[in-house]
DNA sequence: TTAAAAAAGGGGAAAATAGCCCTTTTAATA
DNA sequence: TATTAAAAGGGCTATTTTCCCCTTTTTTAA
């Protein structure tokens, strides 16, 4: 019988030896390549014997998991690929999803939902798990509006960046060269597109999607 | 050849399945139990038969990695614990060494790095990584600079931790049973001890210090 | 035990922030 | 070119934040 090949793609060492040893330990599959980061990923690869299933971890260093599933999207958009991660955060989720990703699985999965995932992935194209159908859902009730991810322009942005330091609006203004009152307009409108109620709100959000540094 | 035996403690079951696999497959070692948090671990423990070595997750439900090596250290001065974790935060390396743990070791870290760490809590009793002796190096460094100035009171991160959402300062109070002046009390010392000149700042502050996670 | 310090709370006012509805200017494109 | 959408700006008001100076209560330490 021939076993279905794994790729393991993972920074955490310990985690992805232990995990490959888990893989070899289940009968139908067993673990063919393991890379660091994307780009090692990448480089290993073998056109010509794909693996059947590439686990996924998001965050790496060098080429995180988004990255290289835009990859594998441009480049071979029939490899099947599961994403692995402790990051349960919704955007996070819906990116891999759209990028093609077969499934979504966390970390804390049990080792027996595990198997039942990559059996699925290899049987029916596709597993997903409860949890990340109801995050999924979670989202769509939050934002239906901005279904393609929220889209910051550049100025806004750039106001942003400043709403996320202690100057006053009034200093902002003066920064930007507008009027007190056009810097009024951006907060309205970011304090709507991002569902915020409070400057507060507008440092968390920047923080937390890293426009600005720490 | 006995075999050492190995306990380990994670709640993230994927990832302490391929752990067994992978201790399994050493050759001096075997995991004899498993428990998703501290409590299920203690009432699992049989008193006349310790593992060996604890591997010891710190964060999980009911109860975590401290409480847990608190409870080792009250009733099983002697036990030999590891400390397993992704957090490299400071203050939870600080708190698992004084309790006592062997060493501390990083979920990234290499599978063959993990086996000598093994290794040598069974034969020296002990284990520090050089990312860990950094760390804690890095710390002495800070606690020095904060000497003369910046340590917060357990009721003002409390506090600081709530100035860091979009609540406003009477929804604080509400919050902490405290009159909304009080709170004005605790901004107005925080300004000062923090050299901030607006909420943000704390924010900012709170974040930079990881008073909140993100 | 008593003095000092820290924590809790208050009054009042100026500045900043937030919410709503509106007009003018500029840019985009059909 | 005419139409439209987006960007910039204004008026007004309510709430929140910030600041300064003050009293009472509780803890801490000499």
């Amino acid at each position: 019988m021939k076993k279905y090949s794994i790729a393991v793609v993972d920074d955490h060492s310990l985690f992805a030896k232990s995990l490959t040893s888990l893989i070899d330990s289940f009968n139908e599959y067993h673990v063919t390549l393991h890379a660091t980061n994307g780009q090692k990923f990448i480089e290993a690869l073998n056109e010509n014997d794909m693996p059947d299933i590439v686990l996924l971890d998001i965050n790496m260093p060098i080429m995180n998991g988004i990255e290289t599933m835009e990859w594998l999207k441009e480049n071979h958009p029939a490899q099947k690929a599961i994403a692995l991660s402790m990051d349960d955060s919704e955007e996070t989720i819906i990116k891999m999803l759209r990028l093609g990703a077969k499934g979504y699985l966390l970390k804390d999965i049990h080792p027996e939902i595990f198997e039942n995932a990559l059996n699925d992935v290899i049987e029916k194209g596709f597993y997903y798990s409860d949890r990340i159908t109801n995050k999924l859902l979670d989202t769509i009730d939050k934002k239906q509006n901005d279904d393609h991810g929220i889209q910051l322009k550049d100025r806004e942005i750039e106001f942003l960046k400043l709403a996320c330091t202690e100057m006053t609006y009034k200093e902002i203004a003066a920064e930007m060269f507008l009027s007190p009152k056009t810097i009024d307009g951006y907060r309205e409108s970011l304090f709507e597109k991002l569902d915020v109620r409070s400057r507060i709100g507008l440092v968390l959000y920047g923080i937390k999607n890293k426009y600005i540094e720490m």
